[in-house]
RNA sequence: CGGGGCGUAGCGCAGCCUGGUAGCGCACCUGUUUUGGGAACAGGGGGUCGAGUGUUCGAAUCACUCCGCCCCGACCA
């Protein structure tokens, strides 16, 4: 993509409206803009990585579910039904349409998902099943901030597992939990799962699983050993295997302000190795059992042919939010630092000197080269000040820069630098291209 | 929902108290000179002053009503 082409509309200053880093900087980077409190169109730069999200998040949620889209609207019924219509209050936002039917634009799924299920799996043979979707919520937060951290309509994964007996549904938990560690460890986050309230949602076994930052709006208390530990693919029919992982990871201690249990966690864990930190919640998990099958009356035939309520759970990650999350965590003064599995681009090109030929046929011929090969690059092709442009690059923080100008050309080189590293390197040009492919497939 | 604050050009703000032709910086357009960390000069465009009602010869400015947005608290991916 050529910068004159491409709509990036980025800020020089600071909206003052957005108080927090990742809010600041998605606007100012030309990612989103607000349209209401709350909520917020995406513009290409952030719809780019909102997509590249959602595709990690896919890859690994198709191992062990199958993708279905339901609706964003939703019959007011089934949540009479379910006894939540009165519980979410003025969460939820409800809409009349001109037949005066109510409906409501859905703040989650677990009764429409419920509904699809016992209108259409009779048998004990159809289950397990576990459907994910992703699709836009809306909830009508009392008090919607810190951009898209906190927004009212917001795009979230949300996944339903289906099982026979509560054996099996933990099996089904326990896979969405290493699932989970995964889909964070492949955006370079270092989520933890925290032991959580149900909320809402309900049930008994939940956890949340939470990024590190500052400006998070929940403080969690953990043992600083689950920092340590790492997370491979597995195979997830291996039942066994699945609950020593899960074991092991929740063997360390860590709670959110809410189900904080003073005495425990001191006697678990030493004062060296307590952190009491701010953190963004990205994920969260649910086992409710019957909560919903049993109202909606979701249920199967076993195999002695009796009627069996099936045991549910449910499944959470706020792919908008991460984005937010991402950058609380990836980001300096001068902007914004992508991971690579999310960056909008892998490479950017600073053409510095844009009115001398010699410059801007090398950019191009690197830009050519770079396209041809398959790596997503952005060419800054403007005929703008070489500050600026070097300022803009940082700021919407492509992992690798590509710098030509005067300086480097005598010695026929051009500059590659990484956004998160002081150094640069001279590379001769007719290397550049090769070189830069090896760090990005080396990442 | 309680408490506080703010709505004036795309962004940041002044003007309002004390009513009299709507301003500044950045951004944008044209031209020239520039170019290694958000360039300089010259010229230019852009506003139902959040909306409505009232007071007045006259309202961005005063009064009332409504709306929107932000911040602080109790809920949530």
């Amino acid at each position: 993509m050529k910068r004159s082409n491409f709509f990036l509309p980025t800020l020089k200053e600071n909206p003052v409206d957005a108080k927090v880093a990742s809010h600041r900087l998605m606007l100012r980077s030309g990612m989103v803009r607000q349209s209401s409190a709350g909520i917020y169109s995406w513009l290409p730069l952030g719809l780019m990585v909102l997509k590249n999200i959602e595709s990690i998040v896919r890859e690994e949620q198709d191992k062990i579910s199958q993708q279905i889209l339901m609706p964003t609207i939703q019959d007011a019924k089934i949540w009479k039904n379910s006894g939540r219509y009165s519980d979410y209050g003025k969460e939820m936002l409800k809409i009349l349409d001109r037949n005066k039917k109510e409906l409501i634009y859905g703040p989650t799924n677990e009764e429409l998902v419920t509904e699809i299920f016992s209108n259409n799996v009779l048998s004990y043979k159809d289950v397990p099943m576990c459907l994910y979707h992703i699709q836009w919520k809306f909830r009508d937060e009392i008090r919607p901030r810190f951009g898209v951290m906190r927004g009212r309509e917001f795009l979230m994964k949300d996944a339903y597992s289906f099982d026979l007996n509560e054996d099996d549904a933990i099996h089904a938990y326990n896979k969405m939990f290493i699932n989970y560690l995964n889909i964070f460890k492949k955006m370079g986050l270092k989520a933890i799962p925290v032991k959580a309230d149900t909320g809402p949602i309900g049930g008994d076994l939940s956890h949340e699983f939470v990024i590190l930052a500052e400006t998070g709006e929940s403080k969690i208390f953990c043992d600083s050993n689950i920092f340590k530990q790492s997370i491979d693919n597995i195979d997830y029919e291996d039942k066994s295997l699945v609950s020593k992982i899960v074991k092991h990871w929740t063997s360390f201690y860590s709670s959110t302000q809410e189900t904080l249990d003073e005495n425990l966690y001191h006697s678990l864990v030493s004062s060296n190795n307590r952190i009491q930190k701010n953190a963004i919640e990205v994920g969260h998990l649910f086992y409710f059992g019957t909560k919903y099958s049993e109202p909606l009356n979701a249920s199967v035939v076993n195999e002695d042919g009796n009627k069996i309520f099936v045991k549910m759970g449910s499944y959470g990650i706020g792919i908008s939010r991460l984005i937010a999350a991402i950058i609380e965590v990836f980001h300096d003064e001068k902007g914004i630092c992508w991971p690579e599995s999310v960056a909008p681009f892998k490479v950017g090109i600073v053409n510095l000197r844009q009115n001398e030929k010699n410059c801007s046929d090398i950019s191009q011929n690197i830009y050519e080269k770079l396209c041809s090969t398959g790596v997503a690059v952005l060419y800054d092709d403007r005929n703008e000040g070489a500050g600026s442009k070097l300022a803009d690059m940082d700021l919407i923080g492509i992992p690798w820069q590509i710098r030509i100008g005067p300086k480097s050309l005598k010695n026929n080189c051009v500059e590659l630098k990484q956004r998160n590293k002081n150094d640069e390197v001279e590379i001769n040009i007719s290397n550049i291209v090769n070189e830069v492919r090896k760090k990005i497939v080396k990442q």
